[in-house]
DNA sequence: TGATATGTTATCTT
DNA sequence: CAAGATAACATATC
């Protein structure tokens, strides 16, 4: 599940990969990821990569003459390359199929979930993995007339960011903050993983009806957001178990080695030792402590 | 085998 | 009408 910080990592580690490589070619595997005429490709093939970019959770792959190629992950996506000729290390059966189960460091490539291939003039392959098909890519000549970029909320390290700003669409609403926070339309970004955490961080519960949250709240809340994110940015965001998240480059993030409260349930609360607690909220997974966040 | 998980969008309800 | 709730999407895993 590809949030801020993971997306923010792909692209990082695709700018340096791609910049001012040539589109060669584009195979489409699977029509559902990719959204639009197959006949479009024409528009991008022979155009080179000037820069990738992230927009929430969308990834954006600006080309020569302002054509782009915009991607999103959804639930299950992987964008990794492979460069010409790289030896793919075969996976021996065992202890490291276990380690890196669900994952694909290392796996040989295209495989079954492999959705699209983009082919680079210096050899290399751009290869869009997904084993639910929920994610897509699409090619689009102005940014502007893409619905999806429009109904974006405010991006959390951009100075609209305010706490007034947060005050303002929590006051709209009695939506419980955590289903607020991972409202794409107000806050561009934010997933599941993060929302659990910056709750925890700030010490609030994750049902509290957002209109209840006073200014210090907020002003506390903010703050634990743009941590949370800036550590799972830190940590080339988070591979947590079930999940098919790697960076580009086949290897797995680090930050769910640093989980506070996701996926803890069961697991004594890492400041009050009460045990961590699981309910379902907007039919998300939500995992929260209930002595210290009220 | 059937429930569960998951982000976003479409569609139904209030 | 709009906000909010829920179903749908695809498929591996338990």
């Amino acid at each position: 599940m590809p949030e801020l910080p993971e997306v923010e990592t792909i692209c990082f580690q695709l700018n340096r990969v791609l910049r001012g490589l040539k589109i060669t070619g584009v195979v489409v595997l699977s029509p559902k990821s990719f959204v639009g005429e197959i006949r479009e490709i024409r528009e991008i093939r022979g155009k080179r990569v000037i820069g990738v970019e992230r927009r929430g959770k969308m990834i954006i792959i600006e080309l020569e003459g302002g054509v782009c190629l915009t991607i999103h992950l959804k639930l299950t996506g992987q964008l990794i390359f492979r460069e010409k000729g790289k030896k793919v290390k075969r996976i021996e059966k065992g202890e490291r199929e276990k380690k890196e189960k669900g994952r694909l460091a290392g796996e040989e490539l295209p495989n079954k979930y492999t959705r699209v291939i983009i082919s680079f003039d210096n050899g290399g392959k751009l290869y869009f993995n997904d084993l639910r098909k929920f994610g897509w890519m699409k090619i689009v000549r102005d940014l502007r007339e893409m619905r999806e970029m429009g109904e974006m909320g405010v991006e959390p390290f951009d100075k609209e960011f305010t706490v007034e700003y947060l005050q303002k669409i929590f006051s709209r609403t009695s939506r419980p903050v955590k289903i607020v926070l991972m409202d794409q339309e107000k806050i561009a970004g934010i997933g599941n993983i993060y929302a659990n955490e910056a709750l925890w961080e700030a010490g609030i519960s994750p049902a509290k009806p957002a209109r209840r949250l006073g200014y210090n709240e907020i002003t506390i809340l903010r703050e634990a957001i743009l941590r949370v994110l800036r550590q799972g940015i830190k940590y080339g965001g988070a591979s947590a178990a079930d999940e098919a998240y790697v960076k580009p480059n086949g290897s797995p993030g680090e930050y769910q080695e640093h989980f506070l409260v996701y996926q803890r349930e069961g697991q004594p609360c890492l400041r009050c030792k009460t045990l961590i607690k699981r309910v379902n909220l907007g039919g998300r997974g939500t995992f929260y402590c209930e002595k210290c966040q009220n």
